[in-house]
DNA sequence: TGTCATTCTGTCACTGACTGCCATAGATTA
DNA sequence: TAATCTATGGCAGTCAGTGACAGAATGACA
Protein backbone atom coordinates (compact mmCIF):
# COMPACT_ATOMS: atom_id res chain seq x y z
CA UNK A 1 0.00 0.00 0.00
CA UNK A 2 1.61 3.82 -1.36
CA UNK A 3 2.21 6.08 1.08
CA UNK A 4 -0.78 8.26 0.03
CA UNK A 5 -3.80 5.43 0.49
CA UNK A 6 -2.14 4.80 3.73
CA UNK A 7 -2.73 8.67 4.88
CA UNK A 8 -6.40 8.21 3.57
CA UNK A 9 -7.17 4.76 5.48
CA UNK A 10 -5.63 6.71 8.56
CA UNK A 11 -7.62 9.80 7.99
CA UNK A 12 -10.95 7.57 6.86
CA UNK A 13 -10.41 5.69 10.29
CA UNK A 14 -9.31 8.93 12.35
CA UNK A 15 -13.20 9.96 10.96
CA UNK A 16 -14.94 7.20 11.85
CA UNK A 17 -13.29 6.57 15.72
CA UNK A 18 -14.21 10.73 16.68
CA UNK A 19 -17.62 10.62 14.56
CA UNK A 20 -18.54 7.26 17.06
CA UNK A 21 -17.56 8.71 20.55
CA UNK A 22 -19.33 12.21 19.57
CA UNK A 23 -22.52 9.96 18.59
CA UNK A 24 -22.67 7.56 21.78
CA UNK A 25 -21.36 10.84 23.77
CA UNK A 26 -24.46 13.19 22.60
CA UNK A 27 -26.44 11.12 20.32
CA UNK A 28 -26.42 10.70 16.09
CA UNK A 29 -29.08 13.90 15.67
CA UNK A 30 -27.24 16.12 17.74
CA UNK A 31 -23.82 15.44 16.18
CA UNK A 32 -22.88 17.64 13.32
CA UNK A 33 -21.31 16.74 10.02
CA UNK A 34 -19.53 20.01 10.71
CA UNK A 35 -18.52 19.10 14.33
CA UNK A 36 -17.01 15.43 13.36
CA UNK A 37 -15.07 17.14 10.30
CA UNK A 38 -13.75 20.25 13.20
CA UNK A 39 -12.81 17.46 15.90
CA UNK A 40 -10.54 15.65 12.65
CA UNK A 41 -9.23 18.99 11.64
CA UNK A 42 -11.12 18.36 7.90
CA UNK A 43 -13.60 20.81 6.03
CA UNK A 44 -16.91 19.61 5.62
CA UNK A 45 -16.66 19.07 2.29
CA UNK A 46 -13.77 16.68 2.61
CA UNK A 47 -15.78 14.86 4.95
CA UNK A 48 -18.30 13.78 2.40
CA UNK A 49 -15.05 12.71 0.52
CA UNK A 50 -14.67 9.77 2.95
CA UNK A 51 -18.03 9.09 3.81
CA UNK A 52 -21.04 9.48 1.34
CA UNK A 53 -23.02 10.68 4.00
CA UNK A 54 -23.77 11.14 7.22
CA UNK A 55 -25.33 7.42 8.11
CA UNK A 56 -22.48 5.93 6.39
CA UNK A 57 -20.27 6.07 9.42
CA UNK A 58 -22.86 3.95 10.92
CA UNK A 59 -22.78 1.50 8.16
CA UNK A 60 -19.51 1.19 8.08
CA UNK A 61 -19.37 -2.40 8.77
CA UNK A 62 -22.05 -3.60 6.19
CA UNK A 63 -19.61 -2.70 3.45
CA UNK A 64 -17.22 -4.75 4.99
CA UNK A 65 -20.08 -7.43 5.75
CA UNK A 66 -21.35 -7.83 2.24
CA UNK A 67 -18.10 -8.14 0.77
CA UNK A 68 -17.23 -11.00 3.03
CA UNK A 69 -20.52 -12.66 2.46
CA UNK A 70 -20.27 -12.05 -1.30
CA UNK A 71 -16.67 -13.82 -1.21
CA UNK A 72 -17.90 -16.73 0.40
CA UNK A 73 -20.46 -17.42 -1.47
CA UNK A 74 -18.82 -17.25 -4.23
CA UNK A 75 -16.32 -19.66 -2.83
CA UNK A 76 -19.15 -22.20 -2.44
CA UNK A 77 -19.42 -25.28 -4.47
CA UNK A 78 -22.41 -24.21 -7.15
CA UNK A 79 -24.07 -27.51 -6.48
CA UNK A 80 -24.19 -26.99 -2.82
CA UNK A 81 -28.11 -26.15 -1.55
CA UNK A 82 -28.41 -22.36 -0.96
CA UNK A 83 -28.98 -22.76 2.60
CA UNK A 84 -26.31 -24.62 3.65
CA UNK A 85 -24.35 -21.80 1.26
CA UNK A 86 -25.89 -19.21 3.06
CA UNK A 87 -25.14 -20.27 6.74
CA UNK A 88 -21.27 -20.60 5.58
CA UNK A 89 -21.65 -16.75 4.66
CA UNK A 90 -23.03 -16.35 8.20
CA UNK A 91 -20.00 -18.11 9.61
CA UNK A 92 -17.64 -16.34 7.51
CA UNK A 93 -19.17 -12.79 8.85
CA UNK A 94 -18.65 -14.21 12.11
CA UNK A 95 -15.32 -15.68 11.56
CA UNK A 96 -13.83 -12.36 10.70
CA UNK A 97 -15.43 -10.52 12.95
CA UNK A 98 -13.51 -13.08 15.74
CA UNK A 99 -9.87 -12.43 14.13
CA UNK A 100 -10.01 -8.75 13.44
CA UNK A 101 -7.79 -6.09 15.13
CA UNK A 102 -8.73 -4.73 18.42
CA UNK A 103 -9.30 -1.51 17.39
CA UNK A 104 -11.78 -2.95 15.13
CA UNK A 105 -13.48 -4.87 17.89
CA UNK A 106 -13.72 -1.92 19.55
CA UNK A 107 -15.50 0.17 16.52
CA UNK A 108 -18.22 -2.69 16.46
CA UNK A 109 -19.00 -2.62 20.10
CA UNK A 110 -19.06 1.18 20.04
CA UNK A 111 -21.35 0.91 16.68
CA UNK A 112 -23.49 -1.83 18.29
CA UNK A 113 -23.90 0.34 21.36
CA UNK A 114 -25.07 3.01 19.23
CA UNK A 115 -27.40 0.99 17.32
CA UNK A 116 -29.24 -0.28 20.53
CA UNK A 117 -29.75 3.58 21.72
CA UNK A 118 -31.25 4.67 17.91
CA UNK A 119 -33.57 2.96 16.74
CA UNK A 120 -33.90 5.02 13.80
CA UNK A 121 -30.60 3.66 13.25
CA UNK A 122 -31.36 0.29 12.90
CA UNK A 123 -33.85 1.15 10.56
CA UNK A 124 -31.01 2.44 8.29
CA UNK A 125 -28.79 -1.09 8.82
CA UNK A 126 -31.82 -3.08 7.55
CA UNK A 127 -32.59 -0.49 4.58
CA UNK A 128 -28.44 -1.38 3.94
CA UNK A 129 -29.19 -5.11 4.72
CA UNK A 130 -31.96 -5.14 1.82
CA UNK A 131 -29.03 -3.50 -0.99
CA UNK A 132 -26.72 -6.78 0.45
CA UNK A 133 -30.12 -9.15 0.35
CA UNK A 134 -30.57 -7.64 -3.65
CA UNK A 135 -26.95 -9.02 -4.43
CA UNK A 136 -27.19 -12.27 -2.44
CA UNK A 137 -30.42 -13.17 -4.42
CA UNK A 138 -28.32 -12.43 -7.63
CA UNK A 139 -25.53 -14.63 -6.79
CA UNK A 140 -27.79 -17.79 -5.75
CA UNK A 141 -29.85 -17.25 -8.78
CA UNK A 142 -27.67 -17.21 -10.81
CA UNK A 143 -26.06 -20.38 -9.39
CA UNK A 144 -29.39 -22.11 -9.60
CA UNK A 145 -30.17 -20.84 -13.15
CA UNK A 146 -33.10 -19.20 -12.71
CA UNK A 147 -34.57 -15.70 -13.16
CA UNK A 148 -33.86 -13.76 -9.97
CA UNK A 149 -37.32 -11.61 -10.76
CA UNK A 150 -39.34 -15.01 -10.48
CA UNK A 151 -37.44 -17.23 -7.91
CA UNK A 152 -39.09 -16.13 -5.00
CA UNK A 153 -37.75 -19.45 -3.32
CA UNK A 154 -34.61 -17.54 -3.63
CA UNK A 155 -35.47 -14.04 -2.59
CA UNK A 156 -37.38 -16.36 0.58
CA UNK A 157 -34.27 -18.32 1.80
CA UNK A 158 -31.88 -15.12 1.52
CA UNK A 159 -34.31 -13.06 3.36
CA UNK A 160 -34.69 -15.39 6.11
CA UNK A 161 -30.62 -15.83 6.11
CA UNK A 162 -30.49 -12.02 6.45
CA UNK A 163 -33.19 -12.31 8.99
CA UNK A 164 -31.38 -14.46 11.55
CA UNK A 165 -27.59 -12.65 10.94
CA UNK A 166 -29.76 -9.49 11.73
CA UNK A 167 -31.82 -10.95 15.05
CA UNK A 168 -28.51 -12.60 16.16
CA UNK A 169 -26.78 -9.89 15.96
CA UNK A 170 -29.64 -7.11 17.36
CA UNK A 171 -31.16 -9.00 20.23
CA UNK A 172 -29.82 -6.56 22.76
CA UNK A 173 -29.93 -8.07 26.28
CA UNK A 174 -28.22 -8.93 28.11
CA UNK A 175 -25.84 -6.16 26.90
CA UNK A 176 -22.61 -7.38 25.13
CA UNK A 177 -19.00 -5.89 26.01
CA UNK A 178 -17.05 -8.73 24.43
CA UNK A 179 -17.12 -9.98 20.16
CA UNK A 180 -17.31 -13.48 21.80
CA UNK A 181 -20.41 -12.65 23.38
CA UNK A 182 -22.01 -11.80 20.31
CA UNK A 183 -20.48 -14.32 17.98
CA UNK A 184 -21.39 -17.08 20.56
CA UNK A 185 -25.26 -15.31 20.67
CA UNK A 186 -25.03 -15.64 16.44
CA UNK A 187 -23.70 -18.94 16.52
CA UNK A 188 -27.04 -20.21 19.00
CA UNK A 189 -29.39 -18.10 16.56
CA UNK A 190 -28.49 -19.91 13.33
CA UNK A 191 -28.58 -23.10 15.53
CA UNK A 192 -32.50 -21.50 16.21
CA UNK A 193 -33.06 -20.79 12.63
CA UNK A 194 -31.76 -24.39 11.36
CA UNK A 195 -34.67 -25.97 14.03
CA UNK A 196 -36.87 -23.91 12.17
CA UNK A 197 -36.62 -24.76 9.18
CA UNK A 198 -37.23 -28.45 7.50
CA UNK A 199 -34.40 -30.51 7.59
CA UNK A 200 -34.15 -31.60 4.19
CA UNK A 201 -33.43 -28.02 3.05
CA UNK A 202 -29.80 -27.79 4.29
CA UNK A 203 -28.37 -30.97 2.43
CA UNK B 1 -66.58 12.38 11.36
CA UNK B 2 -67.03 16.36 11.46
CA UNK B 3 -66.79 18.37 8.73
CA UNK B 4 -63.68 19.41 9.30
CA UNK B 5 -61.59 16.16 10.10
CA UNK B 6 -63.94 14.98 6.46
CA UNK B 7 -61.29 18.16 4.88
CA UNK B 8 -58.74 17.18 6.38
CA UNK B 9 -58.91 13.65 5.38
CA UNK B 10 -59.86 15.37 1.85
CA UNK B 11 -56.82 17.55 1.50
CA UNK B 12 -54.57 14.75 3.01
CA UNK B 13 -55.93 12.11 0.27
CA UNK B 14 -54.95 15.02 -2.52
CA UNK B 15 -51.38 15.49 -1.04
CA UNK B 16 -50.81 12.12 -1.35
CA UNK B 17 -51.99 11.55 -4.88
CA UNK B 18 -50.25 14.58 -6.56
CA UNK B 19 -46.83 13.07 -5.23
CA UNK B 20 -48.08 10.30 -6.22
CA UNK B 21 -48.03 10.81 -9.68
CA UNK B 22 -45.24 13.05 -9.75
CA UNK B 23 -42.93 11.07 -8.14
CA UNK B 24 -43.91 8.36 -10.79
CA UNK B 25 -43.74 11.13 -13.57
CA UNK B 26 -40.18 13.04 -12.93
CA UNK B 27 -38.74 10.77 -9.96
CA UNK B 28 -39.45 10.47 -6.74
CA UNK B 29 -35.49 12.76 -6.01
CA UNK B 30 -36.86 15.15 -8.69
CA UNK B 31 -39.63 16.05 -7.34
CA UNK B 32 -39.30 19.20 -4.29
CA UNK B 33 -42.15 19.37 -1.42
CA UNK B 34 -42.53 22.87 -2.54
CA UNK B 35 -43.30 21.48 -5.45
CA UNK B 36 -45.97 19.01 -3.98
CA UNK B 37 -47.26 21.79 -1.97
CA UNK B 38 -47.79 24.63 -4.76
CA UNK B 39 -49.81 21.75 -6.86
CA UNK B 40 -51.90 21.35 -4.18
CA UNK B 41 -52.48 24.49 -3.34
CA UNK B 42 -50.73 24.81 0.45
CA UNK B 43 -47.49 26.24 1.77
CA UNK B 44 -44.78 23.71 2.11
CA UNK B 45 -44.94 24.76 5.58
CA UNK B 46 -48.66 23.04 6.20
CA UNK B 47 -47.60 20.20 4.13
CA UNK B 48 -44.95 19.16 7.00
CA UNK B 49 -48.19 19.24 9.17
CA UNK B 50 -50.08 16.55 7.28
CA UNK B 51 -46.83 14.51 6.37
CA UNK B 52 -43.92 13.97 9.06
CA UNK B 53 -41.81 14.34 5.70
CA UNK B 54 -41.18 13.21 2.42
CA UNK B 55 -40.70 9.62 3.01
CA UNK B 56 -43.93 9.17 4.59
CA UNK B 57 -45.72 9.60 1.21
CA UNK B 58 -43.84 6.05 0.18
CA UNK B 59 -44.69 4.69 3.27
CA UNK B 60 -48.25 5.71 3.80
CA UNK B 61 -49.36 2.15 3.13
CA UNK B 62 -47.22 0.96 6.30
CA UNK B 63 -49.14 2.84 8.75
CA UNK B 64 -52.25 1.32 7.82
CA UNK B 65 -51.03 -2.49 7.31
CA UNK B 66 -49.20 -2.24 10.76
CA UNK B 67 -52.35 -1.37 12.70
CA UNK B 68 -54.17 -4.04 10.89
CA UNK B 69 -51.31 -6.66 11.73
CA UNK B 70 -51.40 -5.41 15.15
CA UNK B 71 -55.29 -5.31 15.43
CA UNK B 72 -55.62 -9.01 13.97
CA UNK B 73 -52.46 -10.57 16.09
CA UNK B 74 -54.81 -9.17 19.32
CA UNK B 75 -57.34 -10.77 18.30
CA UNK B 76 -56.04 -14.60 18.12
CA UNK B 77 -56.16 -16.46 20.49
CA UNK B 78 -53.81 -16.29 22.84
CA UNK B 79 -52.50 -19.96 23.14
CA UNK B 80 -52.21 -20.38 19.52
CA UNK B 81 -48.69 -20.76 17.99
CA UNK B 82 -47.31 -18.03 17.18
CA UNK B 83 -46.25 -18.51 13.90
CA UNK B 84 -49.61 -19.50 12.96
CA UNK B 85 -51.29 -16.05 14.49
CA UNK B 86 -48.41 -14.14 12.08
CA UNK B 87 -49.87 -16.09 9.06
CA UNK B 88 -53.18 -14.90 9.54
CA UNK B 89 -52.24 -11.21 10.25
CA UNK B 90 -50.60 -11.76 6.38
CA UNK B 91 -53.80 -12.76 5.14
CA UNK B 92 -55.48 -10.08 7.17
CA UNK B 93 -53.49 -7.22 5.37
CA UNK B 94 -54.38 -9.27 2.10
CA UNK B 95 -57.86 -8.85 2.74
CA UNK B 96 -57.90 -5.83 3.37
CA UNK B 97 -56.74 -4.71 0.57
CA UNK B 98 -58.85 -7.16 -1.65
CA UNK B 99 -61.58 -5.36 -0.53
CA UNK B 100 -60.61 -1.80 -0.40
CA UNK B 101 -61.58 1.30 -2.56
CA UNK B 102 -60.81 1.49 -6.05
CA UNK B 103 -58.93 4.84 -4.68
CA UNK B 104 -57.14 2.91 -2.33
CA UNK B 105 -56.16 0.27 -4.79
CA UNK B 106 -55.14 2.57 -7.20
CA UNK B 107 -52.97 4.32 -4.85
CA UNK B 108 -51.29 1.10 -3.95
CA UNK B 109 -50.56 0.19 -7.25
CA UNK B 110 -48.83 3.45 -7.85
CA UNK B 111 -46.77 2.62 -4.48
CA UNK B 112 -45.89 -0.67 -6.12
CA UNK B 113 -44.85 0.88 -9.18
CA UNK B 114 -42.94 3.89 -7.25
CA UNK B 115 -40.76 1.06 -5.07
CA UNK B 116 -40.08 -1.07 -7.88
CA UNK B 117 -38.62 1.93 -9.79
CA UNK B 118 -36.90 3.41 -6.89
CA UNK B 119 -34.79 0.33 -4.50
CA UNK B 120 -33.77 3.43 -2.56
CA UNK B 121 -37.73 3.59 -1.83
CA UNK B 122 -37.29 0.06 -0.67
CA UNK B 123 -34.37 0.94 1.44
CA UNK B 124 -37.01 3.32 3.53
CA UNK B 125 -39.76 0.73 3.05
CA UNK B 126 -37.92 -2.20 4.88
CA UNK B 127 -36.55 0.82 7.81
CA UNK B 128 -40.20 1.06 8.46
CA UNK B 129 -41.03 -2.56 8.30
CA UNK B 130 -38.70 -3.02 11.16
CA UNK B 131 -40.00 -0.87 13.37
CA UNK B 132 -43.30 -2.94 12.76
CA UNK B 133 -41.23 -5.78 13.23
CA UNK B 134 -40.62 -4.54 16.92
CA UNK B 135 -44.11 -4.38 17.71
CA UNK B 136 -45.46 -7.64 16.24
CA UNK B 137 -42.25 -9.05 18.64
CA UNK B 138 -43.73 -7.32 21.79
CA UNK B 139 -47.20 -8.15 21.37
CA UNK B 140 -45.83 -11.78 20.37
CA UNK B 141 -43.45 -11.87 23.67
CA UNK B 142 -46.20 -10.39 25.69
CA UNK B 143 -48.60 -13.39 24.95
CA UNK B 144 -45.91 -15.90 25.44
CA UNK B 145 -45.00 -14.69 28.56
CA UNK B 146 -41.31 -14.07 27.64
CA UNK B 147 -39.12 -11.27 27.70
CA UNK B 148 -38.97 -9.48 24.05
CA UNK B 149 -35.17 -8.58 24.41
CA UNK B 150 -34.06 -12.15 25.13
CA UNK B 151 -36.83 -14.64 23.46
CA UNK B 152 -34.78 -15.11 20.03
CA UNK B 153 -37.31 -17.82 19.11
CA UNK B 154 -39.91 -14.97 18.79
CA UNK B 155 -37.64 -12.37 17.08
CA UNK B 156 -37.11 -14.50 14.27
CA UNK B 157 -40.40 -16.00 13.81
CA UNK B 158 -41.48 -12.47 13.49
CA UNK B 159 -38.16 -11.69 11.12
CA UNK B 160 -39.38 -15.06 9.04
CA UNK B 161 -43.18 -13.85 8.84
CA UNK B 162 -42.05 -10.08 7.71
CA UNK B 163 -39.72 -11.73 4.88
CA UNK B 164 -42.34 -13.61 4.01
CA UNK B 165 -44.50 -10.45 3.63
CA UNK B 166 -41.68 -8.37 2.15
CA UNK B 167 -41.23 -10.75 -0.82
CA UNK B 168 -44.72 -11.28 -1.09
CA UNK B 169 -45.16 -7.79 -2.18
CA UNK B 170 -41.67 -6.90 -3.81
CA UNK B 171 -40.94 -9.62 -6.46
CA UNK B 172 -41.53 -7.47 -9.19
CA UNK B 173 -41.65 -9.76 -12.25
CA UNK B 174 -43.79 -9.82 -13.98
CA UNK B 175 -45.33 -6.17 -13.25
CA UNK B 176 -48.43 -6.31 -11.91
CA UNK B 177 -51.86 -4.20 -12.75
CA UNK B 178 -54.06 -5.94 -10.24
CA UNK B 179 -54.71 -5.87 -6.69
CA UNK B 180 -55.58 -9.69 -7.02
CA UNK B 181 -52.25 -10.78 -8.71
CA UNK B 182 -50.69 -9.33 -5.70
CA UNK B 183 -52.74 -10.93 -3.69
CA UNK B 184 -52.31 -13.99 -5.36
CA UNK B 185 -48.44 -13.56 -5.27
CA UNK B 186 -48.46 -13.20 -1.63
CA UNK B 187 -50.26 -16.17 -1.03
CA UNK B 188 -48.34 -18.67 -3.02
CA UNK B 189 -44.98 -16.72 -0.95
CA UNK B 190 -47.47 -17.72 2.42
CA UNK B 191 -47.47 -21.46 1.12
CA UNK B 192 -43.79 -21.54 0.23
CA UNK B 193 -42.76 -20.14 3.56
CA UNK B 194 -45.23 -22.65 5.30
CA UNK B 195 -43.29 -25.38 3.06
CA UNK B 196 -39.73 -24.48 4.07
CA UNK B 197 -40.36 -24.68 8.11
CA UNK B 198 -41.13 -27.46 9.80
CA UNK B 199 -44.29 -28.76 9.71
CA UNK B 200 -44.90 -28.98 14.01
CA UNK B 201 -44.61 -24.85 13.85
CA UNK B 202 -47.87 -24.24 12.24
CA UNK B 203 -49.99 -25.83 15.10
C1' DT C 1 17.03 18.43 -7.19
C1' DG C 2 13.53 20.58 -9.89
C1' DT C 3 9.65 20.09 -12.94
C1' DC C 4 5.14 18.07 -14.07
C1' DA C 5 0.92 15.66 -13.74
C1' DT C 6 -2.05 13.72 -10.45
C1' DT C 7 -4.67 13.78 -6.60
C1' DC C 8 -6.44 16.05 -2.13
C1' DT C 9 -8.21 19.62 -0.04
C1' DG C 10 -10.68 23.95 1.20
C1' DT C 11 -13.83 27.75 -0.02
C1' DC C 12 -17.95 29.38 -1.83
C1' DA C 13 -22.37 29.31 -3.29
C1' DC C 14 -26.37 26.74 -3.72
C1' DT C 15 -30.44 23.39 -3.26
C1' DG C 16 -33.67 21.11 -0.50
C1' DA C 17 -35.64 18.97 3.75
C1' DC C 18 -37.24 20.23 7.93
C1' DT C 19 -38.38 23.15 12.40
C1' DG C 20 -39.74 26.87 15.66
C1' DC C 21 -42.09 31.04 16.18
C1' DC C 22 -45.56 34.19 15.59
C1' DA C 23 -49.45 36.38 13.39
C1' DT C 24 -53.79 35.81 11.21
C1' DA C 25 -57.83 33.94 8.92
C1' DG C 26 -61.53 30.88 9.56
C1' DA C 27 -64.50 27.97 11.86
C1' DT C 28 -66.85 26.68 16.57
C1' DT C 29 -69.18 27.48 20.52
C1' DA C 30 -71.24 30.22 24.17
C1' DT D 1 -71.76 39.12 18.68
C1' DA D 2 -67.87 37.90 21.37
C1' DA D 3 -64.57 34.65 22.84
C1' DT D 4 -62.02 30.63 21.54
C1' DC D 5 -59.82 27.11 19.18
C1' DT D 6 -57.45 25.42 15.14
C1' DA D 7 -55.60 25.37 10.58
C1' DT D 8 -52.67 27.83 7.88
C1' DG D 9 -48.98 30.84 6.02
C1' DG D 10 -44.76 33.51 6.25
C1' DC D 11 -40.23 34.00 7.92
C1' DA D 12 -35.96 32.98 9.52
C1' DG D 13 -32.87 29.58 10.58
C1' DT D 14 -30.34 24.76 10.84
C1' DC D 15 -28.34 21.06 8.67
C1' DA D 16 -27.20 17.54 5.03
C1' DG D 17 -25.41 17.20 0.72
C1' DT D 18 -23.42 18.82 -4.10
C1' DG D 19 -21.03 21.15 -7.99
C1' DA D 20 -17.36 24.18 -9.43
C1' DC D 21 -13.12 26.20 -8.97
C1' DA D 22 -8.51 27.22 -7.07
C1' DG D 23 -4.66 26.17 -4.50
C1' DA D 24 -1.71 22.79 -1.89
C1' DA D 25 0.38 18.39 -1.20
C1' DT D 26 2.26 14.32 -3.23
C1' DG D 27 4.47 10.99 -6.26
C1' DA D 28 6.98 10.02 -10.65
C1' DC D 29 10.55 11.12 -13.50
C1' DA D 30 14.21 13.57 -15.80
Amino acid sequence: MGLREAKKEKTRLAILDTALDLFLEQGYDSTTVEQIAGSVDISPRTFFRYFAGKDHLALWFHDHGEEIMLDTLRSRPADEPAFTSLMHTLRAVLADMEDSTPEDTSRFLKLRRLLDEHPHLVGLSVARGAATERRLVAEIAGRRGTDPDTDRFCHLIVAFAMSTMRVGFECPKPAVEDVREIAARLEETIDLAHSLLRPDLHG
